[in-house]
RNA sequence: CCUACGGUAGCUCAGUCCGGUAGAGUGCCCGUCUGAUACGCGGGUGGCCGGAGGUUCAAAUCCUCCCCGUAGGACCA
């Protein structure tokens, strides 16, 4: 036969992976097989047969790495088993464009750094750089993508930047805005005056941003206005590292619970924290503790104000009432400059305090402080303290070292500064979101009333609006002339067009901001309505892809209906606060419904010391070198069998010798089995079908063992939960090759055909077809390699489930057979332990236990496993075991109480004993039949009998170690075939080949190569076996078996 | 400082909800190559369950406090 004529693949014993996986994603894109295993599936009747799926958007620029690679192959696993589910799947790729990163990255490839350098540079520049410069690595992701075997659709994509897109947001505000979630408002954030820019969180933890910096702390005093009552002139000692904000204190803060004490000092009394008083010894040395007060007796009277810029503003200077103030640093008592501090404007709020600003985008002073003016608050500080110095106003100054954030880009300090923002009123809907959150289907199951529950109930509202460039604008216009004010919120280009007379084209800046007409409610035709300069937060973009992907609600109107919510998104455990909260915020907000039913949060790739992969340190294999030398399917194993998909952490060593263990472990495996079917399949020119109506008692093992792992992985990936799939396959690996085929391979070596040597290919056949089916959403390119190679059909990706019902149902021959693997197992650990060889035939082996006569079915296969000439089974455990008392103490506990413990310790010493009636009688106390279980013991100091019991300690293993010349010498004869296989290996001889035998050594050997030649011969293929001396230039080899030199020679005839 | 998650064999992790006498894989050690697989097979070794208290007849499991790791958040007047 011919090579052609083979029904099934000549496959390699040791293939290249990496090679394979080439071909096959080669395959693939040839025959468009991703597109046809989505339109072979119909979408149903507005869309009922779909299975949803969300890609959330990466940011575009920038490289993918293992974060990404995990994410997107459980992107990759969830379809591809829906698809074979007979879901329809679509998997359309997106793009995060907009945002600071973008930014950073034109800023950095420009040379130009900040605001004031971009605004110079010219916004329609810049923006137009971003707009390529974003999508410049899309051709690396396309390639990483497909190469990791990720089925999702690149011509299709969405991008954020994309003018349909951005329409869907600007309605998404303006919808908002309708229902009165929107809102501008001050706030104070951190602000770089050198950039001229606000800094967000994100970019105060850049590396070094949080350092050390020493800054001037003043002590000041604050006179009372006095009240009646009071026994002179009142003062109260305030702190503060930022001087440069005394001119805009509006307020003074104490702590209603503290204790303050108040001193004297020439008839002038100063209070100050209790607690804090020790700190001030050296200046309260002349003074004298006269009383206590406490905070709240302090709330609500008023001062004179240090500087007099803001004098007569309302309700200010007086002293408030705050949790957050204590007396660890300072005085106890906070100055307050509501535009200046997030606290100081929010007590301040509170308390009706409209927050004063005087200091200019420069970070200078403005006109409103008139005797700074101009100055840089910070090298304000000086003359401002010598300024209360010369006013008497100062008690203290010194020097404070504290951690400070610092500018990332100028590397200047940055300050707290009270900006104008867009906000979304999240406090709002706030318990919807909660509501809405309870119906998620949370992989792990925590996340839904732990971190994200939380986050949801703890929520904020949110700040939408950044002072940046690049990004989608907010859709509002108001009046430049606050004496007609007016404010538009444009919800779509209809809109736009309809008020200013043009239709975008594009809505990014600068052409939006050029759109202006005058204000309609002014009657002198003087005022201009102006868009408001921010651009939107990026993440209010990603929220937004539900509907903004597919231009809602302008068009695809009823495709969204259909398609909303997801069935499923996956991301990492992060995006709590990330994306998984903005799809809620929008969604709920919107539509009042949730954006996702089902989500899987992965956890971390760490390297081998638990610290974060960084480029830098290069502390992690290159993936391009995992793909090339292992390939994809071996990281996508080892990704996903891990716990790193049940939110916990995975580590990576930097040599990738974990991802080296998952194709030895698993896709080797899978690889020899197929490879042992081709082997022999081939030259007997078999053609293999599904079948299950076999008889043999291993086939319909092995059928039903194949039933039971559908179910199991089915189970599993129903629900999210893929390191349990994979964990199912691998086992069941196990059971296939070392138990299944070794066991079954004789059946394979029959000259002739015959039925049951078919019925062992058709099984085979038929698990391997499961199997692939099974594995394919978990290994999809090694299992397309061996499906098509198997079975001659297109890609096991257009196949269905499999279904359970298919394979025989037979629980109790499975544990049967599990239980004899055992048995197994335990008399090849005392073969072990009795240093007996396994090819030295042993006379019986006895399994004492109760009902253990049905495991003489299995008798044959005993036999064979551990070489003994007979399996016997007996009732009568005396001879080989003893009973253990186990108390079920879960069931005896709450009954006994107190004297569990010494019923424990003797059922432990076997001081106890059966009664008649069922019962067990042990200390004090009987046990019910219900109350305890016995465990089977072996027996010990049985002659030339070896005993073990099994794990489940209810059946014990006797193994007769005696041993007889008649078995010495059928070991010896093994011994030999083994030594000539061998042999015949070391030529390179094919199976088939016919020899000529020679065998030289010691008299036992040689009584036992006569006794049992026949056998040998049989065994190794020899047609003549000679103990003349081996001729000179015969290949031998020498083995010492029996104790002395044998050496046997073989040669092809 | 707060929140969530974690700390169980050398390593990676089950077990903890619902208290009842500690598990897997891997590593290591030993053995093993007879016609698919030595990238294999079999066996063995290995743990005062992060620490300290408490509840209980009984705690890896429940409670309190503390320590360590990871992530997120807050604060820095």
């Amino acid at each position: 036969m011919s090579p052609d004529d083979r029904p099934y693949p000549d496959v390699p014993a040791q293939p290249s992976f990496p090679e394979i996986e080439r071909g096959v994603l080669e395959r693939w894109k040839s025959q468009g097989t991703f597109a046809e295993s989505v339109d072979r599936r119909p979408p149903g009747a507005r869309g009922r047969n779909e299975f949803v799926f969300y890609d959330g958007p990466p940011f575009a620029n920038g490289l993918p790495h293992y974060g990404h690679l995990l994410t997107g192959y459980v992107k990759d696993i969830v379809p591809r088993y829906q698809t074979m589910r007979g879901r329809r799947v679509e998997r359309r790729f997106g793009w995060d464009c907009h945002g600071l990163p973008a930014e950073m990255e034109a800023e950095r490839e420009l040379g130009v750094s900040g605001r004031r350098a971009i605004t110079e540079y010219g916004i329609d520049r810049f923006n137009e750089h971003c707009r390529t410069s974003v999508m410049k690595y899309t051709g690396e992701w396309q390639r990483y993508v497909e190469r990791q075997a990720r089925w999702v659709r690149f011509d299709n994509d969405y991008k954020t930047m994309d003018l349909s897109y951005m329409e869907s947001v600007m309605w998404a505000f303006k919808e908002l805005w309708k229902k009165g979630l929107v809102y501008e408002d001050h706030r104070v954030k951190t602000y770089s005056w050198a950039a001229e820019t606000p800094v967000s969180n994100f970019e105060t933890r850049i590396d070094d941003a949080y350092r050390e910096r020493q800054d001037p702390a003043i002590t000041v005093r604050f006179r009372l206005v006095p009240r009646s009552g009071d026994d002179g002139p009142l003062e109260v000692l305030a702190w503060t590292t930022t001087p440069w904000t005394l001119p805009s204190n509006l307020a003074l803060a104490v702590g209603p619970e503290i204790e303050y004490a108040v001193f004297v000092e020439d008839g002038v009394r100063f209070v100050l924290g209790a607690a804090a008083a020790a700190k001030y010894e050296g200046e309260l040395a002349g003074a004298e503790r006269v009383g206590t007060l406490s905070g709240s007796e302090l709330v609500g009277r008023s001062y004179e104000p240090l500087f007099p810029y803001f004098s007569g503003h309302e309700r200010a200077f007086r002293i408030l009432g705050a949790e957050f103030v204590d007396t660890e640093e300072g005085t106890g008592v906070v100055h307050m400059a509501p535009g200046f501090g997030e606290d100081d404007q929010r007590v301040c709020r509170e308390n009706g305090i409209e927050l004063v600003c005087p200091v200019d985008e420069k970070g200078n002073f403005t006109e409103e402080v008139a005797d700074f003016v101009g100055q840089n608050v910070l090298a304000a500080n000086k003359p401002i303290i010598r300024r209360l110095k010369d006013d008497g106003k100062l008690v203290r100054h010194e020097t404070y070292v504290h951690n400070y954030p610092h500018c990332w880009r100028t590397d200047e300090p940055l300050i707290f500064k009270a900006l104008e923002s867009w906000y979304v009123k999240v406090t709002d809907f706030r318990d919807r979101m909660v509501e809405h959150n309870r119906g998620i289907n949370w992989i792990p199951g925590h996340v839904r009333d732990g971190q994200f529950g939380k986050w949801l109930e703890g929520a904020r509202d949110w700040s939408i609006s950044r002072n940046r460039f690049w990004g989608s604008p907010i859709p509002v216009w108001k009046s430049d002339d606050p004496a007609y004010p007016r404010i538009d919120v444009y919800g779509s280009l209809d809109e736009l067009e309809r008020d200013f007379g043009v239709r975008p084209t594009d809505l990014h800046r600068p052409g939006i901001d050029e759109l202006t007409r005058p204000n309609p409610d002014d009657p002198t035709g003087k005022s201009t309505m102006r868009r408001v300069p921010d651009v939107l937060d990026c993440w209010f973009e990603s929220g937004a892809m539900p509907f903004a992907q597919v231009h809602y609600p302008f068009e695809n109107k009823e495709w969204f209906d259909d398609h909303f919510p997801a069935d499923f998104i996956v991301e990492y455990i992060a995006q709590t606060r990330g994306w998984f909260y903005t799809l809620m915020v929008l969604s709920t907000a919107l539509f009042d419904r949730p954006a996702f039913q089902n989500a899987i949060c992965h956890g971390v790739v760490l390297d081998n010391e638990g610290k974060k992969l960084s480029k830098r340190l290069r502390n992690y294999p290159d993936p391009d070198e995992v793909f090339d030398t292992r390939g994809s399917d071996a990281l996508r194993w080892f990704l996903c069998s891990s716990n790193i998909l049940r939110g916990g952490d995975l580590q990576i060593d930097r040599e990738g010798k974990a991802i080296a263990e998952s194709v030895r472990l698993v896709i080797i495996p899978i690889w020899n089995a197929y490879h042992f079917f081709c082997l022999y399949a081939n030259p007997d020119g078999a053609e293999a079908r599904v079948r299950t109506d076999q008889t043999a008692v291993l086939d319909r093992y092995v059928l039903a063992k194949t039933r039971q792992l559908v179910e199991q992985v089915t189970d599993a990936m129903n629900a999210y939960d893929v390191p349990r799939a994979c964990g199912l396959v691998r086992s069941f690996l196990d059971a296939l090759n070392n138990w299944y085929i070794r066991r079954s391979r004789d059946r394979a070596w029959r000259k002739e055909k015959d039925p049951d040597k078919q019925d062992f290919y058709d099984t085979l056949y038929t698990v391997l077809e499961v199997l692939c089916r099974v594995a394919a959403p978990l290994l999809p390119l090694i299992t397309d390699e061996v499906y098509t190679g198997l079975t001659g059909r297109e890609s096991v990706h257009l196949q269905d489930w499999p279904d359970a019902g298919e394979l025989p149902d037979d629980p109790g021959l499975v544990a049967a057979m599990d239980r004899v693997r055992e048995v197994c197992s335990t008399a090849l650990s005392l073969r072990e332990e009795h240093r007996l060889r396994v090819r030295l035939p042993l006379a019986s082996l006895t399994v004492a236990g109760a009902d253990t006569q049905s495991l003489l079915a299995f008798a044959d296969l005993i036999r064979d496993e551990v070489n003994v000439k007979s399996v016997e089974a007996s009732e009568d455990l005396d001879t080989f075991g003893s009973f253990q008392l186990v108390v079920n103490a879960r069931a005896v506990g709450p009954r006994l109480g107190a004297s569990m413990k010494t019923v424990m310790t003797a059922s432990k010493s076997g001081d106890w004993r059966s009664l008649e009636d069922g019962r067990v009688a042990v200390a004090e106390a009987v046990l019910e039949p219900t109350e305890f279980s016995l465990r089977l013991l072996p027996k010990e100091g049985l002659e030339g009998l070896a005993v073990q019991s099994l794990p489940s300690n209810d059946v014990v293993v006797g193994l007769d170690v005696r041993t007889t010349p008649e078995l010495e010498q059928e070991g010896l004869a093994r011994d030999l075939v083994r030594q000539i296989q061998a042999q015949r290996r070391d030529q390179d001889l094919d199976v088939s080949d016919r020899v000529r035998l020679w065998i030289n050594g010691p008299q036992d050997v040689l009584d036992a190569a006569a006794q049992w030649t026949d056998y040998i011969c049989k065994q190794v293929l020899a047609v003549e076996l000679s103990f003349e001396p081996i001729p000179g230039d015969w290949e031998s080899s020498v083995s010492d078996v029996s104790g002395s030199e044998t050496r046997v020679a073989v040669r092809k005839i």
